[in-house]
DNA sequence: GGTGAAAATACTACCTG
DNA sequence: CAGGTAGTATTTTCACC
């Protein structure tokens, strides 16, 4: 089981930061303080306690799939035959050392993986099951979901008030 | 249809400056130079381009979920009655205008929708399916798929290589 | 957390192949 | 037309209050 640290407390600033970040992060720090009422020095230290706690996972530039040769998105419901250990960890480490494979989770339901696949055409994604499923014994059943419309694709996370359950 | 622009043919500099940007947009611009053998200005006229072009669609900081009160992601495969345009329309919007939702794709197969939520609790989980779905009449049934594990939230993009069909 | 100065970085011409 | 060079403008970062 991975470390669960006690979610740290993010104070409005915080939150407010994030939310500007989530959008752009080349927004220079003295703008963010324009707009939060803080100094850019202070939104730095702020930015940079974030980072350390982990808050902030990372800071990337997000690439459209379509226009670099990968303009099929395909959502995959995976269902294995044993759930043992091993094998479901052998099949973690294979789904995620896939470049193709852009999301891979281990789920509860009617499935025990979805993974979000992106390909340049059908062939490609054809070939890569054989790779992935036909493949692995321990695959029973995958579905396919092939993406018409990306409605949203936004990654940011509602950083709105803290939900004390 | 929403305009398909032809794939800006991108060369190997900047494939190698995109691989690096998809994991760290903070890296200097010199520093990138330095590893794909260009001045730090040809890098600067490369990102700007692709930005331009739209293969780079944004920069943005990345942010653990459970870190900000929103611990539990879940997969919800939402099928719909009818396939009416406005309905499906409606329905698109009335999923991206929600901040929980942070994925939304209308897709083909056995289900209309997939979305990606996360929330605090599983409370929130079903008050959301509660104004989601349950109000909403043309969803003929859902799906729910809890993550216990993000095996890959990569969000990287392959650039290795062009494909040619 | 704010203020100021210093360092690093990004950006803009301008020139070259 | 794309890249390199050099100078300028911003931005980040650090010491101090």
């Amino acid at each position: 089981m991975p470390p669960m640290p006690a979610p740290p407390d993010l104070d409005p600033f915080d939150r407010a930061i994030l939310s500007i970040l989530q959008k752009d992060n080349t927004t220079p720090q003295r703008a963010i303080g324009e707009r939060v009422n803080l100094s850019a020095p202070a939104v730095q230290r702020r930015i940079k306690r974030m980072q350390e706690r982990g808050v902030i996972r990372a800071n990337v530039a997000l690439v459209d799939p379509a226009r670099v040769g990968h303009p099929i998105t395909i959502f995959v419901e995976v269902e294995v035959e044993s759930e043992r250990a091993e094998l479901i960890d052998a099949a973690k480490r294979g789904f995620a050392t896939v470049p193709e494979v852009q999301q891979c989770y281990y789920v509860t339901g009617e499935a025990d993986f979805i993974l979000v696949v992106t390909v340049a055409t059908m062939a490609d994604y054809e070939a890569l099951t054989r790779r992935l499923f036909f493949e692995n014994n321990n695959v029973k059943r995958f579905r396919t979901f092939v993406a018409m419309d990306r409605v949203k694709v936004g990654l940011e996370v509602p950083v709105g008030a803290p939900h004390l359950p």
